[in-house]
DNA sequence: CAACGTTTCAAACGTTCGTTTAACCTTCTA
DNA sequence: TAGAAGGTTAAACGAACGTTTGAAACGTTG
């Protein structure tokens, strides 16, 4: 077995070492994403010797899920606490709802990192981030869906995941870009998140054509 | 030097060895990306020697760049080509440049790979396909946002970047996440496409927010 | 101090990576 | 038939990969 090696599932203290690990994966990961960083370019990194990433997280691919889970968790949590709050005070709002979900990836006390490595995460190859997505997005995915499908009742609930799978995408995609600047788009946190909600509220309101 | 070398800017008509070890590389880029692929288990998949890589491509890199041009190029060329159509017979539409700049890539024509290599491509780490898809995607874009800013004046150029970078993402991703059915929509190719467009144009009906 | 569990380290494990060499085979031309 | 050119091959290059080992350093507790 591997040393004590840190839980999976809740934020404990962490030591130092474990910590610098993380947050050197963290940065290499959204640059270069999974099978682009090294180990040992993260071990580099963080001035810490490799053995400890094994020690800490048993592998690249548990230090690649430890990162992923500290990260995300937090933003899918505080989507399901928005979410709740919207259904009582503003039901049946499309807006509300986007607001829930997009919100918690833009608020002031995540950081960049955050968003960028969300991004990342989600443009993964499915061999190696698959598994991990499924586990941390199923509950908020349902949810949403539910929510949403409350919203606008004439449009199924496949139809729904469809649309929030849009969401996803760009919201995704659009930061994973905004670096290389490809679409040259400045990006003012707060006039992209503005454009982004609006985006996609107005992408919910059409029903789908044809017969 | 490296032999013949396949040139990079037509598609001539090209010997078969090369077009098996172009066609392995697709399918294992699209599930890998191309860090995860190896150019060991490219030669092995294309049941070709793996000094015919670089006899043909000059390197991995040569190789990837090669895929994806040829993919990408001609379904660039279609949209402007459908552009240059919609902005003459439906001059002012939304829906028309949408359709021009969308249905390239869905068309029968292209098949699946062609669609699920652009996706992947898309989610590629800015080093290794930014400067190629910068190539590649230039002009379409400033064609595109141009369109769309005729039809939509009262959005700036850059807020139009910015929404076509939403499409762009939306259409990516939840091609990438079809397969691995994180969103469990079914993927019917033609009420997909009538369920992106609709959710497309409808993101650009409604103003952004704000003073 | 002695003994213990925890953390860190240098060093090496075997494997696979992308790349390169040099020889071989075929095909066409002189 | 000799030779040049184009295409393909097996074999190996050095480097980098993720992983593992075993012991040194550490802090705590008896």
């Amino acid at each position: 077995m591997a040393g004590t090696m840190v839980s999976t599932t809740n934020a404990q203290p962490m030591c130092e070492t474990a910590g610098k690990i993380i947050e050197a994966a963290e940065n290499l990961l959204i640059v270069s994403g999974f099978s682009g960083m090294s180990a040992r370019a993260v071990a580099k990194a963080a001035k810490v010797n490799i053995a400890a990433m094994r020690y800490y997280f048993g592998s690249k691919q548990g230090l690649f899920e430890a990162v992923v889970r500290q990260r995300i968790a937090p933003v899918n949590a505080e989507r399901l606490a928005r979410l709740a709050v919207a259904e009582t005070e503003r039901p049946g709002s499309v807006d509300a709802v986007l607001d829930a979900f997009l919100l918690p990836v833009f608020a002031v006390q995540s950081e960049e990192n955050a968003r960028l490595l969300m991004a990342r995460v989600m443009a993964e190859p499915a061999e190696i981030a698959g598994p991990l997505l499924s586990n941390l997005f199923q509950e908020v995915i349902e949810a949403f869906v539910e929510a949403l499908h409350e919203c606008r009742p004439e449009h199924s609930r496949d139809a729904i995941a469809r649309r929030l799978s849009f969401v996803v995408g760009a919201m995704s995609f659009s930061l994973l870009n905004a670096k290389p600047r490809r679409f040259k788009t400045a990006l003012d946190d707060r006039s992209f998140y503005e454009e982004l909600r609006a985006f996609c509220a107005g992408g919910f309101e059409l029903a789908p054509k044809g017969p």
